[in-house]
DNA sequence: GATGAATGAGAATTCATTCAT
DNA sequence: GATGAATGAATTCTCATTCAT
């Protein structure tokens, strides 16, 4: 027997040089290539080294497992979804849109739209492999966020949301895009649809 | 010798006889009881027809593959949940609670709650093979049976609301209700996330 | 998960170190120790594996199929064959026998004898997967090999064979010795089977 | 274990009654469909059963294994085979060619050539299950047929050929005129192919 | 006679991981 | 640091055959 009992974990070698952070980029672009042509199941180390062009080793050099991968993966796909929203929601410099809520939405909503298949699967993945926690993590964080700068960003007039609140709010919000963008749905870039978002959103904070 | 290619999907044997639903149903509680007791990774074929009680072949019997066992577990879990909803809304009789949109908030709850472990990781299969389709539809369903007894569910001097509405809606209820349970939340069976849920619900509807 | 349909065919791993060879080798060499010892029906992979020495998992390195190792052995026997029956015709010098004719069906009627069942398992493999034409191809090599040098194999005064005549002569001798070992025929390694066939050709080549 | 050692035998039930013999050719049909769309690994007694429209079970009660059908096929084709050859020789009435070897081997030729894909993997089929000695037989019979009838059929003034010779004639013309057939000669149905057997029988007999 | 669900030993194949080069 | 051949336990899946109905 070849296997070891899992450490899911981090990387191993420190991405210090410009090789490393190469081949972990190759290593991260080989495995969406697979998710997304053959889906989990055509997932595995050694495809992943074949298509990437480096051999099984190397891969074991950078992540101490097959799991690895994908929760790094996931991990920088929200992460890069979260900055741009915390981006979004504090920086109205950048935007012709007043409303915080509204901007955030709006870079939900294209977040979502970027690499749209990529990102599913390895969502997916993620959660298949029982990382519902690192997928919400990033969402808790707007949660600070928004709680911290709450004077800030919510309508003058309403208290800063509780935690609860916080965490009805932003899964909601988070989950309707995900699934709308999931499902292929329609109205999903229409003006409507981010109406009837703000419109939740306010309902709720007005309603409490 | 020649394997097909996977083919997650229908049942293979129907359930003609009585002998035959008996089978699957046996398949099922073993696979749930696995999933309960050791998780996904303890789950395997071989295991699932010691558990049940039956020969692996007749496992083949019914279905093509491990994955399908899931898959047909999920759409049964999502079916019961829906069913379970449609018929709290629909009927005040069974309950205590007047308000149908609390009822159906304490059954989904109530309902995402049962079997936890195991309903998860069947859903998780879901997800990872692409069905969002196959999860929404039963929330559509509930959608439906709302907008069709909309005058009876809905309060009253609001107008029944439109179908992105409803997939806002819907959406946005399921999810968090899942998620708090995915994730353990603390404040899950509390009063106060039911109140939280309804007061999302009441509010968005008011903002329309 | 996802098994990709059988390609009976080329390696997998190439044998680009001496190490593979070996594997390679040895692998041929479980192979006719067991098909020799005990038929078909005793050959499974796991067999293999032991009686070579190596890990199952190493012979799927080399081969994507048990067939395929079957039919690698097949051509492998052909073509070894082949090579002594045109070394044969060709090199009147490491042999007693001043007639070419002779000396060809000699070669023939010695090379079909050894290793007689595991050879015929896997010509039979080779038959039952389609391949007539790589059982005939080292036959019309060896018919084109006669073709070029035939002013100094077929007895003077007689014209060189044309290509069918080239059929038909090169198949009715193969033929009719394989038939006669897989047969066990009695007269096998009689001198007089030898003159029968020496015969043969020499009368439908007097007949043209 | 559901398995018994093998008893390849004959038929079970004798086809006394219309039924029977229906079940037989269904079953017969079945398998040549199955083995000329799918090949030998796509043939299993379940999907023999579900092609012929016929229960597992109804085939166990005309054959007492798997095996025994494809032996009984192969019978079957060979000794149609061979009684198409035979009353060839014998009779010289219903053709037009008034020399007996010639009327043979155009008679061979005809008939492997009907049911060309299907007869060839049935009799591949039954080679690779060892079958050599079942093929052989009806081209012994007909040996034994032209040794019987000698003094009509070969070329007066010629000795009844010696069994060894015998071999050697009717594999080498069989075995040509198969590997012909199974190629797709181009010059299969030509003239001058069956001028070419023809010349190397009459040959081969005078070189005698 | 027929049916077809069930059996289960056995075979094929996978793939995360290691480690000698 | 990289390579990739080898490992082998674990799993999936097959299919000839039986037998209760």
């Amino acid at each position: 027997m070849a296997r070891k009992r899992k450490t899911v974990g981090a990387q191993r070698r420190s991405p210090a040089q410009a090789r490393s952070v190469d081949t972990v980029s190759v290593i991260f672009e080989a495995t969406t290539r697979i998710l997304q042509a053959e889906g989990r199941s055509g997932l595995n180390t050694n495809r992943i080294a074949e298509v990437a062009g480096v051999s099984v080793g190397a891969i074991y050099g950078y992540f101490p497992n097959k799991e690895a991968i994908l929760l790094a993966m996931a991990q920088r796909e929200m992460d890069l979804l979260r900055d741009r929203v915390i981006a979004t929601l504090l920086s109205p410099e950048g935007s012709s849109e007043p409303d915080p809520i509204r901007r955030a939405i709006k870079a939900l909503i294209k977040g979502y739209g970027v690499r749209g298949k990529a990102r599913r699967v390895v969502m997916e993945t993620l959660f298949a492999y029982g990382g519902t926690e690192d997928m919400a993590r990033p969402v808790s964080e707007v949660g600070n966020i928004l709680a911290a700068h709450g004077a800030n960003i919510f309508p003058p007039g309403l208290p800063t949301p509780s935690p609860m609140r916080m965490f009805v709010l932003t899964r909601a919000v988070d989950n309707v895009i995900r699934l709308a963008t999931y499902e292929g749905a329609a109205f999903l870039n229409t003006p409507e649809f981010e109406d009837e978002l703000v419109r939740m959103v306010r309902g709720y904070l007005a309603a409490a």
